[in-house]
DNA sequence: TTAATTTGTTAGTCATAACTAACTTTTTTA
DNA sequence: TAAAAAAGTTAGTTATGACTAACAAATTAA
């Protein structure tokens, strides 16, 4: 009964675990990720994160002590920003060639992005001609991994009388970009904080002649450049 | 344990086996598809198939008798197009767009094949403007699932000083679509029968000023119309 | 600093889909 | 038509990746 231990060829299941931590990871850079954390965040229970865990460790690609914190190797590093390369490379292609809106193309993409083909992501790299970021404004790592990550600041970090530009929205909640497009914001629209309210620290916005008041917890999920 | 039947959603697994039950189904229109069989095509053991074959008949997919042979169900059926037009139209898309080979599609588009999105498929088509023909030279079903299968003749079925032009090769083998990329047939190309050796069924054939001899397993994958 | 809460772990179960080995039915052929 | 071969079936096992329930460790709060 040897075990052997499948190295090179990770299962569907294996990847999503490596890219969710990975995503934790950078989330909240200086913060402990947990197993229950991770747990949360794929929808799952305790033990299942658990046992992959386990088998990760096995594997090489994430390393934890007993009862301590998760971090990814090298090489589950690696593993995971290729997924974030071909997530957001599909991601580009379904909304500029496709028709798909912002809040269809997550789901597809988390399909398309366990695809395996060294070809084929590439190919479709340099068919879109190299695009730098996806249709939320996030950076793609090239074929070699690389990717530079622009330190983001939300909406909700402004002051009144504050312009800004924005560069991304969080692509995890359907409704959320859904609403996003509804009240007609687009990736560069200026936008200018008319007021916080200090009650529920809710903001009132103008950006093409819309005014629009907008929750603490929407200008959470709403990435931007300050201009003035 | 009231066993739960998942009606809507096939697995991966489940779409394969409906793919292959279809495929044998018109390669030999009225010879018996049997369980053994099935299990060759799509290398498990008798003893999966026979197992997959009970979930898919409880499930309203197949009808098959005990001892007897397969058959699907339009339902069944209905599936087994679908994914064959998924995966017609990714090759063409491989080839076309993202400079895939003949050879180098296959595997591709059958993880391709499996991705569940009736937009993405649907947009892909009209991206690509309705193609016909896959790069093979296979129909491609509309979204309706209507195609059209028109009957083919293979290159061993002519006799000496016919004249065919290439209509489609068999998919199904890597090395036999390198083998015919390299000795330089394409679709259209025309061929004329120099001669057929009676002694091991070897075919002596002209196609753009090349003369060459092809074995009689070989002819059997290539599908032609006759010219003269 | 002890108790409560949160977090992490283990053990055992289930479904899917593969497998081997043994057995039964059907078909072929001698 | 009876024996041999082929085809189909069943039983029991394995790996993956979920799950619940029970328990242990670590952290937080009283």
């Amino acid at each position: 009964m040897t075990n052997k231990l499948n190295l090179n060829n990770l299962t569907k299941s294996e990847e999503d675990y490596l890219k969710a931590i990975f995503q934790l990871l950078i989330e909240d850079a200086s913060v402990k990720v947990g197993n229950n954390q991770l747990a949360d965040y794929l929808k799952v229970s305790p033990a299942s994160t658990n046992n992959m865990i386990k088998k990760l460790k096995a594997k090489g690609y994430v390393v934890s002590e007993k009862y301590g914190k998760l971090d990814l190797t090298e090489r589950g590093k690696s593993v995971a920003v290729r997924l974030i390369r071909k997530h957001r490379l599909w991601e580009t292609f379904l909304c500029n060639y496709l028709n798909f809106t912002w809040d269809e193309v997550h789901d597809v993409a988390e399909q398309l992005e366990h695809i395996k083909s060294r070809k084929l992501i590439d190919e479709l790299d340099r068919f879109m001609d190299f695009p730098k970021k996806d249709p939320h404004g996030e950076m793609i790592p090239n074929a070699n991994g690389e990717y530079s990550i622009i330190p983001k600041i939300t909406l909700s970090s402004l002051s009144e009388g504050d312009v800004c530009q924005l560069v991304a929205v969080n692509d995890g909640s359907v409704h959320f970009l859904k609403y996003v497009s509804e009240i007609g914001l687009v990736l560069s629209s200026e936008i200018k904080i008319l007021e916080v309210r200090e009650f529920d620290k809710s903001i009132r916005i103008k950006f093409d002649n819309t005014i629009e008041t907008v929750t603490r917890k929407f200008a959470d999920n709403v990435f931007v450049n300050k201009v003035v």
